[in-house]
DNA sequence: CGCCTTCTTGAGATGACTCAATGGTGGTGG
DNA sequence: CCACCACCATTGAGTCATCTCAAGAAGGCG
């Protein structure tokens, strides 16, 4: 019943002595700072920190902690969970390159959710206790992050309708295709992005705690959608074969998913 | 399986030809204008639309709809729900006094989600078409907005959590007591509330589409928690017999719950 | 090569769903 | 005032999908 896996505590390792990389990263189209015109992106310094680099499969922080920061992810994936009493843990969702994590209602409290880094990935942190300060002081990040934030609810809610009274094929297929829209959405920011296929890094096991299901289920259902020639996921990489077939499955229109997850 | 319910329209009927009436209604506390001085309110008036009553069992918008108006929600119980290409209805949340319905991610697209009055509601429209330039223009807004955004982003995480691999008689303990402790927190906005009991005017069949189960299976549930005395639930009344046991089958914590999702 | 994580498969138990029918409540109109 | 209707709540019996428990294979890394 219970999910005692222990993480490795992640490292924070400075990629950068300089600083301004940060705003100069490609994944800025996406993020915090979209909009904002480069060369007024210079006092975005004090309310900063550095670029840093985390190791895959470590806790970037954890629910209840009283974590110093927030971040903008630049590279990697990210899952945010939360973990019941009892220890069941819940997938909230994955946060991926772009990504604002650790905003929350009251940023003086410890974090509600945990972080751990399923890959390595690239990060840009901001303490938190002037983030509120950074936004009252620039007004387009404040309507910004409220829009990232609207995004993240969106993305929670096509989770909620996916996990509603559906078959385990239904709800599985919706999961996979809705990460995978995300990232086909990220284009060239994800390496080893093609047409038709993406790298996966999500092991069984993270999948069934995103869908409320057993690693066991999750693996005979993905056996069943590689028969129905739906899309294949082996060796950490999906290959959708019919893309069509699958979003019948999954109930998701990619056009809106585009207009509801996408940026 | 289809949910082929049919709902009246709702008809909006202006209740005020006094339109500052609007600002100074007491759950102005908790809402988007939270923290604006009143002599600074004037100019919200540019932005909005007048006062209205939405009458109950109606629907305010549809999911696809493409809906002039956002809304600051006054007073009663509104629905948010999204409905699968398959018919399967699923419930988002439930809008309380306070609450802000319909920001999203593009304000120019369609609703992405369907709002269902359940009770008599009151509401303060705003053009969407200027709630952009709204909150550009007064960036206290769009901080407010954004941990708006937040702390229903928490909401949703909870609902993620509670309906995670747990029993029936854990999910319909969990949902039912985040909605008390909601309501307990908005104190004197909401009429009937007690300190353990509240007006509860959610259906036995919403509640079943809020928790992705069938009707007949809440039901049972809500009879056996009778039968065990954590709370009793009959004509659109709650009453929580036994709190700690009620928590502790939910798997919930007050104090954090109130950090998290009241604000 | 050995270790560890992840994936894979089988067989049986169980809890939620399905189908079907009855009872209760509140509102409406004759 | 009562009959009727719509909606909601309640209960039973049987089915089935997912979970549980158990074992083994495959892949990655030192």
């Amino acid at each position: 019943m219970e999910n005692k896996t222990r993480h490795k505590r992640g490292k924070l390792i400075a990629t950068s002595a300089e600083p301004t990389r940060c705003t100069q990263c490609p994944v800025r189209a996406r993020a915090l700072f979209q909009g904002v015109p480069l060369d007024q992106l210079e006092w975005t310094q004090q309310y900063r920190t550095n670029q840093f680099n985390l190791e895959g499969r470590s806790e970037l922080f954890m629910e209840g902690e009283d974590h110093p920061f927030a971040y903008t992810l630049f590279s990697g994936w990210i899952m945010l969970s939360s973990t019941a009493p009892s220890g069941r843990r819940r997938v909230l969702r994955f946060a991926l390159p772009g990504d604002f994590i650790g905003f929350q209602t009251r940023l003086d409290r410890p974090m509600t959710y945990s972080a751990y880094a399923i890959t390595p990935s690239r990060l840009c942190a901001f303490p938190r206790e002037t983030l509120q300060q950074m936004l009252t002081e620039r007004s387009e990040l404040a309507t910004r992050m409220a829009t990232l934030s609207a995004r993240d609810m969106a993305f929670m809610q096509q989770l909620l309708v996916a996990n509603g009274q559906r078959s385990a094929k239904e709800r599985v297929g919706a999961m996979v295709m809705l990460i995978f829209a995300q990232v086909q959405g990220l284009g060239d920011l994800v390496p080893g992005t093609t047409e038709d296929s993406i790298d996966f890094p999500i092991s069984q096991e993270i999948l069934a705690d995103a869908l409320a299901m057993k690693p066991e289920t999750v693996n005979r259902t993905l056996r069943e959608l590689r028969e129905d020639g739906v899309f294949e996921l082996k060796q950490r990489r999906l290959t959708v074969i019919d893309r069509e077939q699958a979003l019948t499955i999954a109930e998701l229109d990619f056009d809106s998913l585009k207009e509801q997850v996408l940026l």
